[in-house]
DNA sequence: CAGCTAGCCGGACTGACGGTCCGTTTTCCT
DNA sequence: AGGAAAACGGACCGTCAGTCCGGCTAGCTG
């Protein structure tokens, strides 16, 4: 990749975050992210291919810290805690990961609508809760209880309660549900 | 409202569902509706305002037997039964509406998008559940758990589910994952 | 440094969509 | 029958995701 495609590809991350904080999810279409980025809407279709491919992108960079925690021994998240800690510990850091990107959620589940199975950060969401959940909860259907779970952070359902207690109550309603759920 | 009005608005709900069913909900724009009820287009604003309005209404329409299943005595869903029957019930009901509407409940979902707890179906749903699973279950954020519960019936995650297995699948899966939840 | 080309750039263009507007037509009450 | 209130329809608008191609530039080669 040439410099100029580097430096644009950062550009348009960027602009499209600045966006996303300062209106809603609702109003920044790649007309207004290319504008803002100072580059050509050609450009941003060359570098993430759709609307969706951008919205990926940039949640998987927000969701990098937690992808590299969960991997990594010596916290309650990474391997080596009890199935249940670690599932806990995991809903709670993406209580944390919604409430600080909930626009990008936003924009994120809006874009994916179709085949949101497809996404790459859902998908290993997915896995690794279902991997904990089964083994917290044999007999359940993981896979199923796994979807249930990662739905508790639909962009609509986290602004609701968070509208009422923040991400406080997030992450009680949050940990009491897998609790009653999984325990 | 004059007699023509009645018919063009029968007209336009019949053609939406007609339309669903032969091509998915994606492809269910406002002017192919008016086009294959015979209308104009400006009739289907008239009528329903806006496409999520269309789409809640057609919605609210499918879901009128249900609402009266609910409040009529004598079934396991009526009132009498105890909460964790009633709602188990309700969720087994709501996974054949599911199954049997599915393009609906995905184009309902996509009009929606923008405040989604302004539906009057899903407020009512979101009211039962939150009441039997509060009885079913005290000392659990009910309302948290009834969007949870509701949210299963995303159409994305239905379709996934009963990819393999059919509605048979959906139902037991449900059924389980309500069971462990609150029993 | 000069020259070359692969790859990148930008923004005009397309097609589709939700929603609006207003001149015309229909209903139905008196 | 007659007229006003109500409804009709489809042209029109602004917006958006996505495409396309003529022109430019980074960065390698000699």
């Amino acid at each position: 990749m040439r410099a100029d495609a580097t430096r644009n590809r950062e550009a348009i991350l960027r602009a499209a975050e600045e966006l996303l904080a300062a209106h809603g999810a609702e109003h920044v279409s790649l007309d207004r992210v290319a504008a803002a980025a100072g580059v050509g809407k050609g450009t941003v279709f060359r570098r993430f291919g759709s609307r969706t491919g951008l919205f990926q992108e940039l949640l998987a960079e927000r969701a990098e810290a937690l992808a590299r925690a969960i991997d990594t021994p010596g916290s309650p998240l990474g391997p080596g805690s009890p199935p249940l800690t670690r599932l806990l510990a995991f809903l709670d850091e993406l209580a944390g990961l919604a409430e600080r990107n909930l626009a990008l959620f936003a924009a994120h589940e809006r874009a994916c609508a179709e085949d949101k199975y497809a996404d790459p950060t859902y998908v290993r969401w997915h896995a690794h809760v279902t991997a904990l959940a089964g083994q917290a909860r044999p007999g359940l259907d993981a896979s199923f209880a796994a979807h249930a779970l990662l739905g508790l952070f639909d962009a609509d359902l986290v602004r609701h309660v968070m509208r009422e207690g923040g991400v406080t109550r997030l992450r009680s309603s949050v940990r009491a549900f897998a609790e009653a759920l999984l325990g």
